[in-house]
DNA sequence: ACCAGTAGGTACCAATTCGTAACCTTGGGA
DNA sequence: TCCCAAGGTTACGAATTGGTACCTACTGGT
């Protein structure tokens, strides 16, 4: 994730930078996922399969058609996911993951348990701390 | 990952903008992962063990002070790095990861690994389509 | 005839991000 | 007396991001 600066090739630049660089290899995937909207728009294609664009589009509520483009040309390119075009009229665009895509099923589960798990302790956490000022406010 | 717009809040405006949204639970600590340089500063924490800031900034080359403070007042945010302060002088400011933070050692493991399987069959292609290339440039 | 839907592309533009540089505190060394 | 170290904080600014709005092309419905 994430590069510094500018980050356009910021992305590529810490590592840049450092050219011995210790070269973190999520970097490069971390650095996919983590782009706006990258994964409301992997896991709609998971958990929905194959999908047309403004099926997705709808789903991914309150995404803009440019950066709902601009993500899949990005995913396409990482060959993540799978874009099938037919020159119907009007024409018919199908996104699906690719097996590369589902690769990252197991760590895409893995990271939702475990950040659901933390939201949920997290709010119980809350709670304790809001009982507890209660029992504070009410001696 | 990766909010829309105008980003500070952004994270959250998808989430925000699609009240109903899915709510993918990768989110938030995806987001957290995915910020500049994240990633380095974890992989630090995890290798080198703990350390000082003056030492995680000469390991994370090329990171800016600022930043690094930055990452770190978020990362504490969110429990996954622990900040030890010793008022001595001059100061001494010591970050090593929580147990929260190394609940992900396994998925950044995982990450790693596919990362750098990743790369390697890309490598492995190029060099295919390289050769592919003077074969047919030979003939 | 006119509007809607499909799948974008492009221009314009404000807001946000992140780097650079300067400054702060306290004590020790030259 | 002056400077340095550690660990930041703050101001200043340029560059990138991503939303909005508009345009294309073609067909179907009213």
């Amino acid at each position: 994730m994430t590069a510094p600066a500018s980050q356009a090739p910021a992305a590529s630049i810490p590592a840049a930078k450092a050219k011995e660089s210790v070269t973190c290899p999520m970097d490069f995937i971390l650095r996919m996922l983590m782009g706006p909207w990258t994964t409301y728009i992997l896991y709609n294609l998971r958990t929905h399969g194959p999908q047309r664009f403004g099926e997705l589009k709808r789903r991914v509520a309150g995404i803009s058609a440019k950066m709902l483009t601009e993500r899949l040309r990005t995913l396409e390119g990482a060959s993540l996911v799978k874009r099938d075009y037919e020159a119907t009229i009007p024409p018919k665009v199908t996104y699906s993951l690719t097996p590369r895509g589902h690769e990252l099923d197991d760590v895409m589960g893995r990271l939702a348990e475990i950040g659901t798990r933390w939201e949920s302790e997290d709010a119980t956490n809350r709670a304790l701390r809001a009982a507890a000022a209660e029992l504070k406010a009410a001696e």
